[in-house]
DNA sequence: CCTCAAATGCGAATCATTCGCATTTACACT
DNA sequence: AGTGTAAATGCGAATGATTCGCATTTGAGG
């Protein structure tokens, strides 16, 4: 009983669109033209949360930004000097989830990881 | 220019004894019967943790959560059923460091790590 | 003990997120 | 196609964490 409407494809599609995560409000931005409310698009992004097609994050602010869903989960890189985020291709956690697992009988199964630092071109200002 | 106040030693004194991180809440609850307020709790919080005295992190919900700083930096399993906290005495990242700078070019000086799973207890029932 | 910037108290403001409720819409079933 | 009904939306108000403005107090140095 999950309806498909206006609302719903838009975002999805927006996300589909989209190389870095959103928040709320990215959206909301987005999609002015579509006349779509913002307690609508936190309902939608909850919903998509909860039927795992977005991963809901938080960032150093504690705003909430989602990321769409893929095969293998990813995690950022995020430049503290202009903000952009780099998505990594591998996760370096993953060898050590059956360690965490054994010494601490931890049953892992979601992390979320964000790197801060300087990428490249801040650096070398 | 740092000055030593009542409001300062009261909740360094409140880490110093507590095993879990805190939030500006939890502080202003324990402090109840000194009667600090939540503003001072939270520049309080906001002076230290830029004196490189305590961590700032966000918890699932975006609530930022506050530790005082070790040494080394630590991670924490977080029970996605009961919320109970378990501290990392390692870190896994660490070891990833180099790779990621040498790899991207991006020079790392910070992570917050937090893994969602199922404790011992939870994980039984 | 004086001075002055730093710290605090108090309340109002802000900003992301959630809620209540009336209205609309997608979808299943005739 | 027509209808019933739960799900989804819009709108605005409410909430909750955090920040801000400003007047007052306090710690540290001279």
């Amino acid at each position: 009983m999950l309806k498909k409407t206006r609302t719903r494809e838009n975002i999805l599609e927006l996300f589909k669109n989209s190389p870095t995560p959103l928040t709320a409000n990215d959206i909301y931005e987005s999609l002015k033209d579509k006349n779509i409310t913002l307690s609508s698009i936190y309902r939608t992004l909850e919903t998509f949360s909860n039927q795992d097609l977005l991963i809901k994050d938080t960032d150093q602010k504690g705003i909430a930004i989602y990321t769409l869903k893929k095969d293998k989960h990813s995690h950022y890189l995020e430049c503290k000097n202009c903000h952009k985020k780099t998505q990594l291709d591998y996760c370096p956690y993953h060898k050590v989830n059956h360690k965490i697992n054994a010494e601490f009988d931890f049953l892992v199964d979601e992390h979320n990881v964000v790197i801060y630092g300087l990428c490249k071109d801040c650096n070398k200002k």
